[in-house]
This record gives structure tokens, C-alpha cells and sequence, in this order.
RNA sequence: UGGGGCGUAGCCAAGUGGCCUAAGGCACCGGUUUUUGGUACCGGCAUUCGGAGGUUCGAAUCCUCCCGCCCCAGCCA
């Protein structure tokens, strides 16, 4: 059940499924280049989401079909907000969405010496300048987006002079934030980016790489294109904010001797309902203590899908069905949704788990005695088999499988009506406890031994079958419901403020759930089926005591409609 | 008001002048099957492509104008 065979079919046919994949295959047909090369380049300042999953799946992927090849390389150009941890979690993190970097993992910060080299070359060429203005002052002769800026004062230093402070500023000479070094372009441009853009600047940190090697560190603008000329990078793909960098993107690339000639593509970045993705404020759920972490199961994180039992080839066949353009558009959370149910409906094995557990005693079953029952492990997949699933006098099924006085087209368990007990036996209810307060506490039935295993042999058949487990048997568990994290479509939109729409109830914690006992040994971060209810994933919580599951995502519940419907 | 982009159904998205009275998927609505009210299967769902003109025998695809939306004024990426 594994999307390889349908990549390689594309591959084979060599159909470009989007328009990036349409410029990679002219340019192959073309003979551009001896070998496609991509590239994926995170900055290690937070966790990867879903977002970078679509450009894992992009780069990634087009390379693959390409028989060509993608690197791994983090942006690290500014270590006053990147970390090792968060190198460490993405290396996990794409691992898991099943790519493979090979040997080819890079730091930008492993080409600072080059990086640093060439921009002397600008110097010379005078095509760069070391400029004394402060932060502000730039900002101010940058000019606004309808009015051209102005050349600052130190725009026309000679060659020596620019070259002495430039290494002074490398020296640790001046202090942080004192001078930079820029490109010299054209302040009056319609074009923000070419007004003699910063390319390095003074920033005493310690570098989770280089260490404290440096005091000056080259800017993204300047770093990327280079990095990508120096792997080697043919087609440098990036999200569409990052179109009108593409002039100077060129423009270092022209006037620096790099090696090679890479060129950037942008296309639209992912957005989906119902949750948030960008890295700010993701971030910003993390530190408010809004989620439990970067990993909690209601993020968008990789980290946090993984944890809320996604598996990654749901994933990887959301990418496809995306698609990858130029459009502004907002997903469907519905559909992340779908492909994940695709997914696990032929994958996860089916077990057996009450959620909300309702006492049954049958009353004319031997008391103390009990039975193992065969249930089918994935009517999906004959291969994965059967299991025995024990059975008694007293079971718990779903409070929400019994009612009193049932609407018209409740099917499930009511007074005097038969249903069956999946892979059990029919039972009809005879007699209905109730405390006090008029809760109903305890179901007494009868059930039917000529119907063992499900089947009635004079053919009557029952509307309801439900799925229960043995009071005796059970493990107790704790299982934890999620919604999505946001009320809104887009949060935010209306206020603002994401936090107005915050979902208050996205978190439903059950304490006191009824598992089959072969659920008791689930493998952390396995998911499987709880019939009829959904899919739960067992959690790093658990303990071989009191095992915890998440919920991934429930199964269509077209009763629930009716039921909406209805009133 | 400068520069750069984008506009095909509720959502995503094919389409590159005639086979388009516009693929496919999601969502939604019907129905069949069913020991999961799940799955699977069948059917429905844009005479219309942001709008208006124009070119053409013929336009979602070409031209003109207009409208709407997104991004850019970090020494972030």
C-alpha cells in the first residue's frame, strides 16, 4: 500500500504533473544539465510542518522521477534564532515523510569562507560597499514602495577603503550592528530588493556550527543563490514571496565566478483550514502554552502528525493531490482528512475498544465462564488474518449505542430489540437498570448461542451490530479526542488575532476507556482501527499498565448527519 | 501611488485556439452491497472559465481595457 509504484509510473510516463516538473522536463529534453539537482533548505529555527512536507514531497520527489537528486541543506545564516534541536528534529522529521538525503547534507554555513571570499570579489568589482549608516537610516534612505530611496553617503568609498573595513568587520573591529556590507544595485528601483540590498552584517552569536568563528554573517539574499551554485543546484524552488528576490537572486549569480548557473522557481505555499502554518505563529502556540509542545497531536507539525498517528504516506498522497501552482489557495482540511482514512482503512488492523463504556450483563450466559471468539484483524486485507477476542457474561458496549426511547432510524440496542454483538452473538435487551437520578447504569440481556460467531441460522437478520468488550478481559485506557485547534477557516481573519478563534474544545480527555486485551500491547506510535469509531494512535504516554491512545481521525459517521438532520 | 504575482464549481486542480455544450479529486446529495450507520460500487453536481469588448469559420486558451485578491519598504528566511 505504498505510493512508490504510482512515483515510478509517473516517472516512467514522464508526465509532468505540474508546471515546475514541465520547466525540469524541457530542460532535460533540452540537455541543460548532465543531472537535475533540488534542494531543500530549512532554517533550523523551529519544526517542520505540513507546509515543507508539500516541498519535501516537491523536491524530493521531482528529483526522484528525474533520476536526479536532492540535498538536504539548512539555512543557517542567522544563529541568533537557530538551534542544534532543531536541526536534529528536522534530519527525524524528514526521515520520516520517507526521503533520503544520501550523503548530500550541507550547512549554508559550511561556504561562509567562500561566501566571504566572493564578496571581496564584489568589493573589488565595486559592485558592493561597506556602509556606516545604522539600521535606521537605512530604512529611511531605502525610500517607501512608491517613492525611490536615496544612494547613502557612503555608497562611493573607494575599492581599499571598502576592502580595510570589510575586513575589519570581519576582524570583530566594529561594534554589532555598526556598519554592513551591501550590494551596489539601484536605489531607485520599483524593486525593494535591488536598492543595495545588506548581504553581510555584525552579529556577535554563537553559531550552532561554526561556533564563534564569525562576527559577521552573510544574509539570506546572499547566501542562498551561492549555496545553491556551489552544490551544484539546478532548479532552486521556493515559495512564491520569494519572486521578486529573484532579480538579485541573478544578479549575484552573475557577477560572482560560481560554478554553476542554478535558476529559481517559485510556487504558491500550502495553506489548509482550520489550523495555521506559519512558523511565527506556530511558534507562538509552542511558547504560550497554547499546545503541549512542538509535537502536540493538534499541530500541524510533522512531529505533531506523526504523534496523532498520520501516516506518512497520507501524507505524501495529500501532496499529490494538492498539486503544486502558482494560486493563493486555502486546502481543504476534509482532504488531509480523506487521504489519511484512505490510508489507514487498508493499513490498520481492527480491534475493539469502548470509549464510553455501558455495563451488560447477559443474563442467561453461565455465570464465571467465558469463550474466545474469532474476529477478522482487516476485512481489507485478508493477509493480516484473524485474532480471538475473549468473551463472557458481563461486557461493556457504548452509552451511545443504547437508547431508551430511540428516534425512528436509531438501528443499535433498545428495550425488547435484537442486535448483534460483532463476531459475538445476537442479543435482545430484556431489562434496563437505572440509579436514582434516573441514569441508566446497566443493560440486562439475553443472547441467542445458536447465533455464535454472528450469524443466525434460521436467517433473521438484525439492523444493528455493535462492537463491544468483556468486562472481565478489558484494559483500562485513556484515550484522547482531538478537533482541530482553530473554530475559523482561516484564523484570524475576522480579528486579527489567531487566538479569537482558538478552539477551546479541541482537547477531549476520557480516563476511563474499555480496550480488547490485544490492544493492552500496541507499539508506541502504531495506529490502528477501534471498529465503527475510528482510528487511534498509542501514545509515548502510555505505560505497560495504562496504555494511551490518540485519536487520528474518526471514520465517517453518516448516522451522525442523520441524526443532525433530524433535528 | 512603484515593483512582482494570481484569478476555471463550496475547496484543490487539469486545460498550452477546434475531439471543451470544461478532466480528476475532496466536499455535498441520492441509490446498491455490507457482521464496522466504515469500506466498495453506481448516479447527480460549471452551456461556463473574474468582467467587458475585440481578433478568428472557431477562444478558458490570442489582443485591449477594466475589476478583484496576494506579496514586497528586516542588518528574518
Amino acid at each position: 500500500m505504498t505510493k512508490a509504484p504510482e512515483t515510478s509510473a509517473a516517472a516512467i510516463e514522464n508526465k509532468p504533473r505540474d508546471f515546475i516538473r514541465e520547466i525540469i522536463a524541457d530542460d532535460v529534453a533540452s540537455g541543460r544539465h548532465d543531472e537535475i539537482v533540488t534542494r531543500f533548505p530549512p532554517e533550523p529555527n523551529g519544526y517542520l510542518h505540513i507546509g515543507h512536507g508539500k516541498s519535501m514531497c516537491l523536491n524530493f520527489g521531482a528529483a526522484a522521477e528525474f533520476q536526479g537528486r536532492c540535498h538536504l541543506r539548512f539555512d543557517d545564516t542567522n544563529p541568533t534564532k537557530e538551534e542544534q534541536e532543531f536541526i536534529n528534529a528536522i534530519e527525524a522529521d524528514v526521515r520520516w515523510l520517507g526521503f533520503n538525503w544520501g550523503k548530500h547534507r550541507y550547512f549554508a554555513s559550511d561556504n561562509f569562507e567562500q561566501l566571504y571570499a566572493w564578496a571581496e570579489h564584489l568589493i573589488i568589482e565595486a559592485k558592493a560597499y561597506v556602509d556606516d549608516l545604522s539600521a535606521d537610516q537605512i530604512r529611511v534612505y531605502r525610500g517607501t514602495l512608491t517613492e525611490p530611496g536615496k544612494d547613502s553617503p557612503h555608497r562611493n568609498r573607494s575599492v581599499d577603503e571598502n576592502l580595510d573595513l570589510f575586513r575589519r568587520m570581519r576582524a570583530g573591529k566594529f561594534e554589532d550592528g555598526a556598519r554592513v556590507l551591501r550590494a551596489k544595485i539601484d536605489m531607485a528601483s520599483g524593486n525593494i530588493n535591488l536598492r543595495d540590498p545588506v548581504l553581510y552584517r555584525i552579529m556577535r552569536a554563537h553559531h550552532p556550527r561554526t561556533g564563534d568563528a564569525w562576527c559577521i554573517y552573510p544574509t539570506y539574499d546572499y547566501a542562498h543563490g551561492q549555496s545553491d551554485a556551489i552544490e551544484g543546484v539546478t532548479h532552486s524552488l521556493c515559495t512564491l514571496e520569494f519572486e521578486d528576490h529573484r532579480p538579485l537572486y541573478d544578479w549575484l549569480i552573475e557577477n560572482l565566478p560560481t560554478p554553476s548557473r542554478p535558476r529559481q522557481y517559485e510556487f504558491s505555499r500550502l495553506n489548509l483550514s482550520y489550523t495555521v502554518l506559519s512558523k511565527r505563529r506556530l511558534t507562538q502556540l509552542v511558547k504560550d502554552g497554547h499546545v503541549s509542545g512542538w509535537d502536540d497531536p493538534r499541530m500541524p507539525t510533522l512531529a505533531g502528525l506523526r504523534r496523532r498517528g498520520l501516516p506518512a504516506a497520507a501524507l505524501r498522497d495529500f501532496a499529490s493531490r494538492i498539486g503544486v501552482t502558482k494560486n493563493d489557495s486555502v486546502v481543504d482540511m476534509a482532504l488531509l482528512d480523506h487521504c489519511v482514512r484512505d490510508n489507514l482503512n487498508k493499513l490498520a488492523p481492527r480491534r475493539m475498544a469502548v470509549l464510553d463504556p455501558l455495563k451488560v450483563v447477559i443474563e442467561n450466559y453461565p455465570e464465571g465462564e467465558s469463550e474466545e471468539l474469532e474476529a477478522v484483524n482487516n476485512p481489507e486485507c485478508d493477509a493480516d488474518g484473524t485474532r480471538m477476542v475473549p468473551f463472557g457474561r458481563e461486557l461493556w458496549i457504548e452509552r451511545a449505542d443504547f437508547m431508551e426511547e430511540p428516534p425512528k432510524k436509531f438501528f443499535r440496542l433498545t428495550p425488547g430489540r435484537e442486535v448483534r454483538l460483532r463476531y459475538a452473538y445476537y442479543v435482545t435487551c430484556i431489562d434496563v437498570i437505572k440509579d436514582a437520578r434516573g441514569n441508566v447504569t446497566e443493560l440486562r440481556c439475553n443472547y441467542d448461542p445458536a447465533t455464535k460467531g454472528g450469524n443466525s441460522p434460521d436467517g433473521r437478520k438484525v439492523k444493528g451490530t455493535l462492537h463491544w468488550v468483556s468486562a472481565a478481559h478489558a484494559v483500562g485506557a485513556e484515550v484522547r479526542l482531538y478537533e482541530n485547534l482553530f473554530t475559523a477557516e482561516m484564523p484570524g481573519a475576522e480579528s486579527g488575532d489567531m487566538l479569537d478563534d482558538i478552539n477551546s474544545c479541541s482537547l477531549d480527555v476520557l480516563a476511563n476507556c474499555q480496550l480488547e486485551p490485544a490492544l493492552g500491547k500496541t507499539a508506541i506510535g502504531e495506529t490502528v482501527q477501534f471498529e465503527r469509531q475510528g482510528y487511534f494512535a498509542a501514545d509515548p504516554d502510555s505505560t505497560p499498565e495504562r496504555p494511551v491512545f490518540n485519536r487520528t481521525i474518526g471514520l465517517r459517521d453518516t448516522w451522525a448527519k442523520v441524526q443532525k438532520k433530524g433535528g
